[in-house]
DNA sequence: GATTTCATGATGGGCGCACCTCATTTATCT
DNA sequence: AGATAAATGAGGTGCGCCCATCATGAAATC
């Protein structure tokens, strides 16, 4: 069920306005050699007729193509991975769209590396995301990419200081915020120490998140207070250890908060105590584990920020740079979501 | 920065298979008079060579045109003025599109009126998004404009039995075990009564909402039980006379879930008893007024539907039934978000 | 008045695809 | 084998726009 339906068009545009189609043009593409008064002419036809450029055709006729790549850290946490995965989809969705994608992944945790693999990208690729280290190196890095002209993005973790051209990804902080009033709200008036398992401070998110969520903990929740005892560094059994040790070491724990990656190995943890229902368990990234401990009732609330989103958005703002076009910031903003046990997509 | 970077086209795909671009036209538009062998043989040089049209080019030159119609409530509480602002900018997005929205609003509280709404615009529109009331009389007419051939998907509230290609909205009963499941965990442990302010039973949205609501209270809460006073009929002074009396006359108020609109009235009441800290409110929709009282802490949580995404998706799904394209389940799922004063957006 | 400069029109060649026509080849059936 | 039907090729047109070239006319310069 199609029909004709004549829209307006830059034809349209040019006899309304007096002119030729080629100054028409001249006057939509910003083409010189067009006298102010003519300009004025065909502005006020587009704007009295309310034309809008046929993108579809426009890209066409541009024939451009452009090329993105995607640096990702090469050690995969579950949470990365359903990155990667997603960027692959995007990839699939962008290949109807005049633009592809390349994923490299590093070991984001050298500056070094991370920062020659950015370098080499320049004049390869019209756009950058990247998940980066907040690091003089790779800040350096990310600033040679723009001056040579690539748009650059950041993903999940920010380099705010940085020419980047944009950030994807949540505010950490809150979301350590968000954790925090939960854990304290669930706890229920109780009072007593909540345990805090860090990942690794080496990305700023996991830092950001630690700094929200003491926070609130201190400033809010008079009788919690919050105690860390050692890294997980994102890694299962080291996580399902540092968990071990608050449940057996810290006799008044009301709670847990697990700022990184490893949820199942804490999950196994609490379930082992035999303390799992009564401890609040907060933790980061929506995957098949949390999902199940959140229907167990092993966790209570996980804080998650959407890997296909992400990725989308990542995409569009560097498409939407690199064609010069608009973007609808509002519609960019990732969003902290909070999952409990009812409200699982 | 841009550059040609010949892509595969149709001509490529055409070489590949050995037969010419008229017949690898055919099979790729599905047209009769190809021998089932050189099918596959096309199909195949697609698959090696990863051909994918370029869409640009592909609707530039079938120069369709979808026309579709949003019918939406007139009785306008914040959400659906929200709503009918998003179809807008959803609207003016497509307009690049080859593809243009008409809003169109009417009393859906009264079926007949809503049935011979729908029933107009058969013929008319190519696609038809409409936030439905569950009525014979409704679902008839749209099991009519189904059967006229236009795309129909019902948004926020569902029309199940009828013909509809979709449903855009939220899972309503799992919002409402959301919100119970927050206010019980909010509550911490104390036992008593919950406040359910019900909007109206007309849309079904509302009545799933309560009937998760109270599901969850009451099999899972054993010290809470449920009281609702009154309807508020999703004006704001009707629901503050509604909260008020619940605050008054019931003694071992703990907490109080909104069903629908009128939060604001709610939270005036709460703010004049001088208990708005100490008892849990949770409500719907984030707007100016909702943010506000979570911010003063009077709001606990509000449980959100994105209007923005329900337009967006609602023509998504439109215009991929139109055009017989595939959409992605996965990301038109609309989800139930949560936000409580640290992840407000 | 002749020359230079500037503004504009006219025109054409794509971009990749959809859709149509007509001729030609190939398979199928009496 | 000959007739008939089916499958395929060749080619053209147009979608709306971008971009380049060339010609033309008018205004500005000397």
């Amino acid at each position: 069920m199609s029909r004709p339906l004549s829209r307006i068009t830059l034809q349209d545009v040019a006899r309304e306005a007096g002119v030729s189609l080629a100054t028409a043009d001249r006057v939509l593409n910003g083409r010189a050699g067009v006298r102010g008064q003519t300009v004025e002419r065909v502005q006020a036809a587009v704007a009295r007729l309310g034309y809008r450029p046929n993108l579809a055709a426009a890209r066409l006729a541009r024939g451009e193509t452009w090329r993105l790549c995607f640096v990702l850290p090469a050690g995969s946490n579950v949470f990365m991975r359903q990155l990667a995965q997603q960027v692959g989809l995007t990839a699939e969705w962008l290949k109807g769209q005049n633009a592809y994608i390349d994923l490299v992944r590093v070991d984001v945790f050298a500056p070094e590396e991370l920062a020659r693999t950015l370098e080499r990208l320049a004049g390869r690729y019209d756009g950058v995301a990247v998940v980066a280290l907040d690091h003089p190196r790779v800040r350096a890095a990310i600033d040679d990419l723009v001056g040579a002209g690539v748009a650059v993005v950041t993903l999940v973790s920010d380099v705010p200081n940085s020419q980047r051209a944009h950030y994807v990804g949540i505010d950490n902080i809150a979301a350590g915020r968000t954790a925090a009033t939960l854990l304290g709200r669930f706890a229920g008036g109780r009072s007593g120490s909540v345990g805090l398992v860090v990942g690794t401070a080496a990305l700023r998110d996991h830092a950001e998140r630690q700094f929200g969520f003491s926070q609130v903990i201190t400033g809010e929740f008079p009788g919690l207070k919050v105690v860390a005892l050692g890294e997980s560094f994102d890694e299962e059994e080291r996580a399902r250890q540092v968990a071990q040790r608050l449940v057996s070491e810290v006799p008044d724990l009301v709670g847990l908060y697990n700022v990184g990656a490893g949820n199942r190995g804490i999950a196994t943890a609490l379930e082992a105590s035999g303390r799992a229902k009564e401890l609040v368990f907060i933790g980061h990234d929506l995957t098949d584990d949390t999902r199940r401990a959140l229907l167990r009732g092993v966790m209570d609330a996980v804080i998650n920020q959407d890997a296909g989103h992400q990725s989308r958005s990542a995409a569009r703002v560097l498409l939407a740079h690199c064609a010069g076009e608009p973007l609808m910031e509002e519609q960019e903003r990732i969003r902290i979501d909070i999952f409990i046990r009812d409200n699982l997509p």
